[in-house]
RNA sequence: GGGCGCUUAGCUCAGCGGGAGAGCACUCGGCUUACACCCGAGCGGUCACUGGUUCGAUCCCAGUAGCGCCCACCA
């Protein structure tokens, strides 16, 4: 025998508590299958990868707020009736990783990687990936990401590392990956070089000298922040128009500190402008020198190791770049060459963004993607609307950087990772192999690694099998939506645009929802300096998982930060224990779910049915939108003071009379839909309430709700209304009197059409009897008057000053709108609906008006 | 150096051409048998400033001030 709905009930505490069900929940999902994708189902898709994390990586404030949109976005779908895949995945996260692998062996092995192979070293890795690597994965289930796991993937694993040599090997044969040696952003502590977008930029206190190179006539005056780089100048640039240096052009000075005779160029990137119109050339060591060299055929000097250190011969062999550049100077101002100094000057210094070491701009061989077509490619497919970017205020941004990009940097001086899949013969030959492809014996492999980013690009399509034609990837490419933080932007979003349409010839994923990031709960961003970072597992032990979703997704407007603070993930815990006990109500009174809804039903039944259908509807509109921070308020804001503070209350008259069963059954139907459409946002709690309510398998594969336009009920929504104007005056009434919630109070009511029994409820307004003295009146809106006999004499003063306030916010709203209306530009111009308005609202504040004026003539004198 | 955005109640933020909103905080009153992680009532804003457009501006335009973000190879 089943257990009765009410039995149910009686067994739930007052209090939700998350922790006892979350667990069990979410391994239930997982064993039953709801998260596994039917590929062969006849369902219309719909697609989510996840953006990978790091292997090392443990889940973060920034995590919680992705995984809970798109778990919403998903869980919403699957619902509907989609075949859902949201397919998970980790990062390997190559200098991270490595670095992170490196300080293991430090620690518990006191070695470092050069104690190794480089085969052994990877094994490590390997090793260290299996034992404490993707840790995350686990707090996704805390979080309640509902993740297909049997399509979990790594960046690493076989297949996607067959993705990475396939399209390797494609751009490289259709000549848009290439070798060259430029001047790329370097590492001195992480001995690797980085791409442009791996570089934070900072303005810091530096130092400009001027410097005079050559003698006499034929000298000139350079200014540089990097005095110690002077080493290898192999040229100075002036402007070609520039007058003052027309005579030194195409003669050479001699360099300080060494004696080279260096010559004198013209080139057009000098600003003539700036500082005395003359540059020094460092072609190996800065990005513009290079080109002013590649020009003018100058050589590059290379004066610096890997580590920064200095390697020209003299006396600054062996010193560290800022120790040459302090050294450098004091030689210069010995020799009499300083000709001013500034200290400090502030300008734009790159770091990298993992270590935060000065980057050093270093000429090296290295392997580039050619970005032109490929970012065109990208650029078009949001310019012409095959992807759109939510909100699309953040278009520009894609546009500023697709459409001046660079080529990209994508060789890594690093042992984990994908390694460059091109050999050299011993003559030096070179020669890209795809998988499968075997080099010839002898041939040795390029000893680089590819950028991480490189294999996350592919992640749309490379996770779903390419680049065989698997039924997954011909049924889940492309995406429908992909959803990050508006930082990875260029990282990761870019990347996947031009791979996947380099690759598949067609876009990875429809939309881009962009989010903001994480801030403190006074609008800081989150960092360990600052000591306010928040750990998103101790919001889940504390409150629940379904508050920390309900958290970030009321906070999620489109683009926009999302401060969040602990006393909100409390009003999230609160609202997830209103839904609770508000469920409770409704098995507790038996509630029912099933059969036709009854057609004849009390006045506050229809009003919530109909309610219940507008919020569906703007749900529905709102998701379509992205709209999550409205999506939580409006449904936060009809289950708590809709249902809970207003339905549940009217509805207990209903329950106590001969209406009761039909109330029963809207009861189960409103409670039965709210929890379906506050499922993707709070799982947990919905299914626990859910299931008990409904007796149903799973909320999780719950039909979505459905809006019925035939429910929507005009007449109903207005006698609500009315009630609530009563009962909000009359509470307002005994509140400003002092007399006790609790007391009850003879009352006579006259005027009222309907809701008597309703209002009497609400406000413990008893039946007047024989002995009825009132001795108060109270005339309320839509000429409803309360009569009341409060025991004691009320005071006459509170609500005399009450009734004065309120009847000058009355007079001043006849006041605003009759000028409205005696304004003969606006009855003219303005639109008939707008006028219509004013003219009620002139309407209601005479009424009003009128209304207050006869209360205060009613009121016994002081 | 370029570009973008923000400035609305004590705090964090919605609203973006026709009656100033929410959450939290605060004040007052309540254990009213779903819930004190609660209920009821209330206080609180010349919508940064200055002009302009409009019948009407928090909302559109211009300028000013302050704040923030992104991009950037002027030594």
């Amino acid at each position: 025998m089943t257990e009765s709905r009410p039995e149910i009930a009686s067994n739930l505490p007052t209090r939700y508590a998350p922790a006892e069900v979350e667990g069990a929940l979410y391994e239930r999902w997982v064993e039953r299958g709801y998260f596994t994708a039917d590929v062969n189902s006849d369902k219309t898709p719909y697609t989510i990868v996840l953006p990978p994390p790091n292997v090392t990586g443990s889940l973060h404030i920034g995590h919680a707020l992705g995984h809970t949109l798109m778990d919403a976005l998903i869980r919403r779908r699957r619902m509907q009736g989609f075949e859902v895949l949201w397919l998970p995945g980790m990062d390997h996260a190559g200098i991270s990783t490595q670095t992170l692998v490196e300080r293991h062996i430090g620690e518990t092995e006191g070695k470092s990687k050069h104690d190794y192979a480089r085969e052994e070293f990877v094994a490590k890795v390997w090793a260290w990936k299996e034992e404490y690597g993707g840790k995350i994965l686990g707090q996704m289930r805390r979080l309640g990401d509902g993740v297909d796991w049997t399509r979990e993937r790594f960046t690493m694993d076989e297949g996607l590392s067959a993705a990475v040599r396939t399209i390797f090997k494609r751009l490289y044969d259709d000549n848009l990956i290439y070798r060259a040696e430029r001047i790329i952003n370097w590492c001195p502590r992480c001995l690797t070089a980085l791409s442009d977008i791996e570089v934070d930029h900072s303005d810091d206190d530096g130092e400009l000298i001027s410097i005079r190179y050559g003698e006499g006539d034929a000298s000139v005056v350079v200014a540089t922040t990097r005095a110690e780089t002077m080493l290898g100048d192999t040229a100075v640039a002036v402007h070609p128009d520039d007058d003052r240096y027309a005579h030194l052009v195409g003669q050479t000075v001699t360099l300080p500190l060494t004696n080279r005779r260096i010559p004198i160029v013209a080139d057009d990137h000098v600003d003539p402008t700036f500082g005395t119109g003359a540059v020094k050339v460092t072609p190996a060591h800065d990005p513009n020198d290079f080109e002013i060299g590649r020009r003018h055929g100058l050589p590059s000097l290379v004066i610096m190791n890997e580590r920064a250190i200095i390697t020209a011969p003299g006396p600054f062999q062996g010193l560290d770049r800022l120790e040459a550049r302090s050294a450098v100077v004091g030689a210069l101002r010995e020799e009499g060459r300083i000709v001013s100094e500034k200290r400090p000057y502030v300008h734009a210094v790159g770091h990298c963004s993992r270590c935060n070491t000065v980057i050093e701009p270093r000429l090296s061989l290295q392997w580039f993607v050619r970005v032109e077509t490929l970012a065109k490619s990208a650029a078009d497919a949001v310019r012409d609307g095959r992807v759109a970017i939510e909100p699309p205020t953040l278009a520009a941004r894609y546009f500023d950087w697709v459409d001046n990009m660079h080529d990209w940097c994508i060789s890594r001086q690093l042992w984990w990772g994908h390694r460059i899949p091109v050999w050299y013969s011993p003559d030096d030959d070179m020669e890209c192999f795809g998988p499968g492809e075997a080099p010839p014996a002898g041939w040795t492999q390029d000893p680089d690694v590819l950028d991480t980013w490189f294999s996350s690009a592919l992640f749309p399509f490379s996770t779903l099998g390419w680049p065989d034609e698997t039924a997954d990837l011909k049924r889940f490419y492309p995406n429908d939506v992909l959803v990050t933080g508006y930082d990875i932007l260029f990282f990761w979003v870019v990347r996947m645009m031009m791979f996947g349409l380099y690759a598949m010839d067609d876009v990875p994923f429809r939309t881009v929802v962009l989010h903001g990031l994480i801030r403190d709960q006074s609008g800081k961003k989150m960092s360990k300096s600052r000591g306010n970072v928040v750990d998103p597992l101790d919001w889940i032990d504390a409150y629940g998982a379904d508050a920390v979703r309900f958290t970030m997704a009321r906070g999620a407007n489109p683009g926009t930060d999302v401060p969040v603070g602990e006393e909100w993930v409390q009003g999230s815990r609160n609202f997830c224990n209103k839904l609770w006990n508000a469920t409770r109500f409704a098995l507790l009174n038996g509630a029912t779910v099933s059969g036709e809804l009854p057609t004849e039903l009390p006045d506050a039944d229809r009003w919530i049915l109909s309610r219940l259908q507008a919020v569906i509807t703007e749900v529905d509109a709102l998701y379509e939108r992205y709209e999550f921070a409205k999506i939580a308020d409006l449904l936060y804001h009809f289950a708590w003071d809709e249902v809970c503070d207003w339905y549940v209350e009217l509805v207990k008259i209903s329950l106590a009379s001969d209406t009761a069963p039909a109330t029963r059954r809207v009861l189960g139907e409103v409670f039965d839909a709210l929890l379906r459409l506050l499922h993707p946002m709070v799982p947990f709690v919905t299914e626990a309430l859910w299931t008990s309510l409904t007796g149903g398998e799973s909320v999780v594969v719950a039909p979505w709700p459905v809006a019925d336009p035939s429910r929507a009920d005009a007449g109903a929504e207005r006698a609500v209304a009315a009630i609530q104007a009563v009962v909000t005056d009359v509470r307002r009434f005994r509140s400003d009197q002092g007399v006790k919630p609790s007391q009850r109070v003879p009352a006579r009511l006259s005027g009222l059409s309907a809701g008597e029994a309703e209002i009497r409820s609400l406000v413990r307004l008893d039946v007047a009897g024989s002995d009825f003295a009132p001795t108060a009146s109270l005339m309320t809106a839509g000429g409803v008057t309360v009569e009341l006999d409060l025991s004691a004499a009320i005071d006459v003063a509170a609500e005399r000053a009450r009734l004065a306030k309120e009847l000058a916010a009355a007079r001043k709203e006849r006041d605003v709108n009759a000028a409205k209306l005696g304004n003969e530009a606006f009855t003219g111009k303005a639109p008939d609906a707008v006028v219509a308005k004013v003219r009620d609202r002139l309407a209601a504040a005479d009424s009003d008006i009128a209304r207050i004026d006869a209360a205060l003539t009613a009121l016994p004198d002081a």
